[in-house]
DNA sequence: ACCTGAACACCGTTCAAGT
DNA sequence: ACCTGAACACCGTTCAAGT
């Protein structure tokens, strides 16, 4: 433990080696804990040594995120767009899964960081390949928002409940709302309880998170086909 | 102004002059600029007397959502499921676009507040009574995300920039990429001029936000709408 | 009993003094 | 020229001392 902080203070500082500190910071005691004073700490480093690598928060902010996106599998190609663009989603997703707190981070942020920006462009990219209109391909692109990045926006997200803290008991999986909750929320109430006993194969869960992701996805990708099939354009009469 | 703060003093302070001031700082000072401290002083008062009314900052910002939430207008009675959802859904972003501040704060924070939950309830009562299954009603909840509350997860987001400063320049609309990244970017250089040339009825404007935020959520609704009409389940084999 | 100033334990970042 | 301790201007929140 000490030993290995020794060993960490003789390898000289770089970028690098500040943003996976970061990240790998961020994953185990929550974003809320990064801050440039830990981060120094955990690197064995005084707080003013970062500053010769990162310009200053914002910017560590910018390089973790890149350093998230860059773990996402690069394309695999297909016959067609659809797969191209689900399965390297679902990838998407599966990185993220590993940095709760990125998809707060990315969302905070403004955002045009070169590994991103590289993302998007190869997925715009594929869709063009696939026989979209620019036109489409565009407004595809904002219809699919944060999916993306491998992560939609919940109303209830447990996921970012704070870092891996054990202190707070385990919780069982939300079972349905609390009582008076429920009398108030009816409907609420409903909706929570038949994804419950919904399917005996999803097992106690509750609600199962990628299941709810990709039915949204597939919903759009299904829609998305339909237009680009009837060759859609924004000129079009509405 | 020496005046109206002089006025502010006398009145007793209670929950709700603490919350609607706080929302009006956050809308015109920024989110980031809103501290107990800047609430306190905006309120001719001394830093501690919020705490009487509000238990901590986390609540603070819950209180605030709710008075967000509670500006959307109430259901109104339609025929259809799909038209009530989307205009309620329509109404709920122009609230939002008075306060930008809003959807961040929204996703940062846990939020099983009152009023929120509310709202959701009525709009799943909207669905059930439109012949939705709660099965299908609950994973329509997931698909739809945010948008129920009028945002989207956009990846690039001019809006949430900051307060009002005039401090910068107002900034050309952005016109497509910078030239290095259009380099770079290829694909994103297309969509972006694609959306600009696109249509002479939309001036300027470079991307229509709003015709963005329509496009994704009639993709949605018209892909839920045939689900309910083929009895979707997800016991369906898949 | 209520209210509140000072204090505590933090921030990100600047800057001048040390090597 | 480089590095870094102390300092600055903030936070949210606690707490004890004043009324």
């Amino acid at each position: 433990m000490a030993e290995q902080a020794e060993v960490l203070r003789r390898t000289p500082l770089n970028r690098g080696r500040i943003l996976h500190a970061a990240v790998a910071l961020a994953d185990e005691a929550g974003i809320e804990s990064l801050s440039m004073r830990n981060l120094a700490q955990e690197l064995g480093v005084v707080p003013m040594a970062l500053y010769k690598h990162v310009a200053n928060k914002d910017e560590l902010l910018d390089g973790m995120i890149d350093v998230v996106v860059s773990e996402i599998d690069p394309l695999v190609p297909h016959a067609d767009w659809k797969h191209m663009v689900r399965e390297r989603i679902l990838s998407a997703r599966q990185v993220l899964r590993r940095h709760p707190w990125a998809p707060l981070a990315i969302e905070s942020r403004n955002m045009a960081t070169p590994a991103v920006l590289a993302y998007l462009d190869s997925m715009v990219g594929t869709l063009r390949a696939g026989g979209f209109s620019a036109d489409l391909a565009h407004h595809v692109m904002h219809a699919m928002g944060s999916r993306i990045l491998g992560f939609s926006q919940e109303l209830f997200d447990d996921s970012r409940r704070a870092g891996r803290s054990g202190t707070t008991a385990p919780e069982p999986p939300s079972e349905g709302l609390p009582p008076a909750a429920a009398a108030r929320f009816p409907h609420l109430a409903e909706i929570a309880t038949a994804a419950l006993h919904d399917d005996a194969s999803v097992v106690g869960q509750g609600c199962d998170d990628q299941f709810e992701f990709e039915f949204a996805l597939d919903l759009l990708l299904d829609g998305i086909e339909r237009l680009q099939q009837q060759g859609w354009t924004s000129r079009r009469p509405r």
